[in-house]
DNA sequence: TTAATTATGTTATATTATAACATATCAAAA
DNA sequence: TTTTGATATGTTATAATATAACATAATTAA
């Protein structure tokens, strides 16, 4: 079940990939032993909703077209649980939250963020995580994490 | 007036780290004929207070102690003119905000961030700069911006 | 079945950032 | 050198993002 890596246009087959999602998170939440709660399992669908970054707010504004007595703390909390396991990804420059293209494979994503149609491609170069991982070295700093986030404009939008 | 480029202990002069901020910020506005206007350039040296990154208002509150009436505009306009100009840089994984290094030079940072005692090490590594392009590239994907920034431990700290 | 743990509900509030409009300062043109 | 236009700052209000704290419910383990 390998995504394309592309920018997704218009006609692709969207809820394709929210199963897609939907399913490698409820596989990885077996094998693991967590719980994918249906609020977990709706939050990740929310966030799916496009392959834009979505707000923590907008999530919610969402959720409580079906649950309206949900508040902040239980999409952050949602948001919580699917970063922690690398089920969504944070946009750092952008407050925002993006479903994960390959989730189960610890990685170390980098997001070509395209400011027109505002869609995130999440790429795992390993070029670059080693020029990176060599570059810490070099000062002898113990990397944890690493956000690498590139602004710009996809090919479709250059047309 | 070459920045060592390693992470600061705790005896450095940093009141030179300060200065020459400020005469390198000085420098850069007479050129480009930029008003560097007190408050501009007081909120320099509040950033540069340290090398950790600062929160706004953290600024704010610094700012207040000399000037009472400073409300959050007054910081984030300034804040908005340093960031334009290269004079400071933000964290975006931290919303805070750091003094640069080396202004001037148009420039795409990379930090490293230490998590121990929050020093931010500002590094421009074209090694790094050139395989994202390259994987930019590879996507037709026209960067305008990159957020690089590596969590982790410093050599120091890791002590 | 109880106890312990984990998840959710709920209210309040902290933190980060900007909008909008008034006033002041500066720079350039008349 | 005065007016004008542009830029910067003052001020109030509020938007947007995120978490604290404590109560209740659901699940799991003993």
């Amino acid at each position: 079940m390998q995504e394309t890596h592309e920018f997704h246009d218009s006609t692709h087959n969207h809820a394709q990939c929210v199963d897609n999602a939907v399913q490698a998170a409820t596989t990885l939440c077996e094998q693991q032993g967590l719980r994918f709660t249906p609020i977990r399992k709706r939050v990740l669908q929310l966030v799916w909703a496009s392959h834009a970054p979505m707000a923590a707010y907008d999530l919610l504004k969402a959720l409580r077209r079906e649950k309206g007595n949900a508040e902040a703390p239980t999409i952050y909390r949602a948001l919580d649980f699917l970063l922690q396991h690398g089920l969504v990804h944070k946009i750092e420059s952008m407050n925002a939250f993006v479903g994960c293209d390959h989730p189960g494979n610890s990685h170390t994503g980098q997001f070509l963020i395209c400011t027109e149609c505002n869609q995130v491609l999440e790429q795992e170069n390993s070029d670059l995580s080693h020029i990176i991982s060599r570059h810490a070295l070099s000062h002898n700093f113990s990397i944890s994490s690493q956000t690498v986030e590139i602004m710009g404009v996809c090919e479709r939008c250059q047309a």
